[in-house]
DNA sequence: CGGCTTTGACCTGCGC
DNA sequence: GCGCAGGTCAAAGCCG
């Protein structure tokens, strides 16, 4: 893969804290929710989005537990046996959520120009899949599309007014107040 | 040396 | 039944 070199582009690096992740050239501008019928559609390329408005909370199978996509908190509204999917504006594909994900196929995909990368979480026993591919109307979004739930917290969620210097690359922040209301 | 990415081949499901 | 498209596997190569 070949990203900008450019740190502050990394979403490896977002930084919640910042309360902006727009400013690091990153929107996220839907979340797309699909129940089976939407997700085949998708799949099938005939792309009908039951779009959610991001102010309401997403949702993800995939991070269920801590619902945090970039450092963007989400609330509960899907699990497990779900199928979600968004569409965000980034240069970049890679969408880390703190999860570890190891990519395990690449594929063209009909009617859209831009091949569609195929992830599962790395951790051992997990079986969330993750899709990940651009509008072929808009490349300079991307469309995410979760599968399963994971069954192990985040591995690279850290309270940054606990550990404020010690974020290693791919950890994402989160909300010391989200956080504590969790507990 | 271990882990990850790449990439071609193979498998499976679906539509015609 | 056949062909196509999507999804997965696995070997090879690369990188830290």
């Amino acid at each position: 893969m070949d990203f900008p070199e450019n740190p502050n582009l990394n979403p490896n690096c977002m930084h919640l804290a910042d309360g902006d992740p727009l400013s690091l050239d990153f929107e996220l501008s839907e979340y797309l929710m699909l129940d089976d019928s939407t997700s085949q559609s998708l799949a099938s390329s005939e792309k009908t989005y039951h779009v959610v408005d991001a102010g309401c909370g997403g949702s993800t199978g995939a991070t269920s537990r801590n619902n945090n996509i970039n450092g963007v908190m989400m609330k509960n509204k899907m699990d497990i046996g779900h199928r979600v999917a968004f569409r965000t504006k980034s240069q970049l594909e890679i969408m880390d959520d703190g999860f570890k994900w190891r990519k395990y196929g690449k594929k063209a995909v009909k009617n859209s120009p831009n091949p569609r990368n195929y992830y599962k979480c790395s951790s051992g026993g997990c079986n969330v899949k993750k899709r990940v591919e651009r509008d072929r109307e808009d490349p300079s979004y991307v469309i995410t599309t979760y599968e399963g739930v994971h069954n192990h917290e985040s591995p690279c969620v850290v309270y940054y007014n606990q550990t404020p210097l010690m974020v290693p690359t791919g950890w994402t922040l989160q909300a010391s107040s989200l956080s504590s209301s969790s507990s």
